[in-house]
DNA sequence: CCGGCCTTTGTGACTAGGTCACCGACAGCG
DNA sequence: CGCTGTCGGTGACCTAGTCACAAAGGCCGG
């Protein structure tokens, strides 16, 4: 078997018994995609580093919207998920699988028999909080005091970067944002009469990327 | 002098050693109000924990908007900054000494030794985690999802818990829940005109709680 | 006590964003 | 082909944020 834990930067200063360790009580685990990975009355058992796939953390309120707080990606750690299962307290998020995912498992006694022996494995732990935290700052800031114009721009050239296209309805969108429905699609059409983007059923294409970067950037 | 320590619940299980380990390298200290504890660029070199007074966290935007993420109160840590710590990286966030403050300065070193020697310890900082992120992920829904008027009257209702007024500018109050100075003007000129508020310069006293409270629980 | 000066608050006009109700358009499918 | 559920479009309306500027209220020196 190649050894998984060389996808992991922070990993690969661990002690050679402490590695050992952690490949031998650890197992290897395969989820399909639309699984729920933990929710509001579902703790995480274990902490995931995902080899393969993608996480979507999103949060639903009372009055039915929702809105997406980041993405865990493969070579990256559910990590925020151990604070939950050390303190046995639930949060009001949920983590799904975006697609078809394979994850190393960890389970909450050898994470803390990790963080107890290994102070490279406290590192990577303590750098993949701060990543996470400073994500949810983002979040709020643009939340609170961005133009959902500027955001979604941005949005699309993140979503689609790469491909160049956006396989995601309005709806999607706009939990993507913590917006409307129909805020996004007038915007999409303001896009589109610009000239920047072309809408289709469930799918947006990037037609003029630098334009719409340029505006991004722009105040 | 009388032990600090047994100002913290979640520190009270600590096997002797420890405890006395954590008293010996930390010391304690006082700082005036409007201190800057960590901010953009000045990362915090302790952990603290909070004997007296309160820490004011909150994010100021490019714009110039600010908003309230939450508040360390005595016998609390500003555990958040800890991942700054071990992370070495910065937040966008800044912690303000609300009033005059005293508070247990724990050197990184020994948080890091109490992290790896003590199982009590480490359960004490990741309830801590978990109440904090518990927090922001609160802030992000009401700022995302809910009505400023709603907010207001449970801010107000919050901070004057005891006294029955609030010592803060309408711009203070702005930033408490990240909207703009004339939108809080003209909720308090309602909340006032419904006599549940009376206003004078940099005041609020809440004059009908019960109605405000009913108000801020209604849907 | 007066007059400046800064801070705080009030206000109207306007823009952006969210809500509601409803409709039509487009699959997918029997 | 017509049924059905999802998706997107639209207008009316409401709430929130922005901008510009006016009016108090408090502070302080003279």
């Amino acid at each position: 078997m190649t050894e998984w834990i060389d996808r992991f930067p922070g990993l690969s200063k661990l002690d050679a018994p402490i590695r050992d360790l952690l490949i031998e009580r650890s197992k290897i685990i395969s989820l399909p995609a639309g699984t729920v990975i933990f929710g509001p009355g579902k703790a995480p058992e274990n902490l995931l580093l995902l080899l393969e796939g993608t996480v979507r953390v999103q949060q639903v309120a009372e009055n039915g919207r929702e809105i997406v707080l980041y993405r865990v990606q493969a070579g990256e750690s559910c990590v925020l998920t151990t604070a939950c299962l050390l303190a046995y307290e639930d949060y009001r998020a949920e983590g799904l699988a975006e697609t078809a995912i394979q994850a190393v498992a960890i389970p909450r006694a050898v994470f803390e028999d990790l963080i107890a022996c290994s102070s490279p494995f406290r590192h990577f732990v303590f750098t993949a909080y701060s990543k996470r935290i400073t994500d949810l700052f983002v979040i709020i800031e643009e939340v609170a005091f961005k133009r959902v114009d500027l955001r979604l721009a941005q949005k699309l050239l993140e979503l689609g970067r790469g491909t160049g296209h956006v396989q995601l309805t309005h709806q999607q969108l706009a939990t993507e944002l913590g917006s409307a429905r129909e805020v996004i699609s007038r915007q999409l059409h303001e896009f589109q009469r610009r000239g920047w983007v072309s809408a289709s059923r469930g799918e947006v294409r990037l037609t003029d990327i630098p334009a719409l970067d340029g505006f991004a950037k722009a105040a």
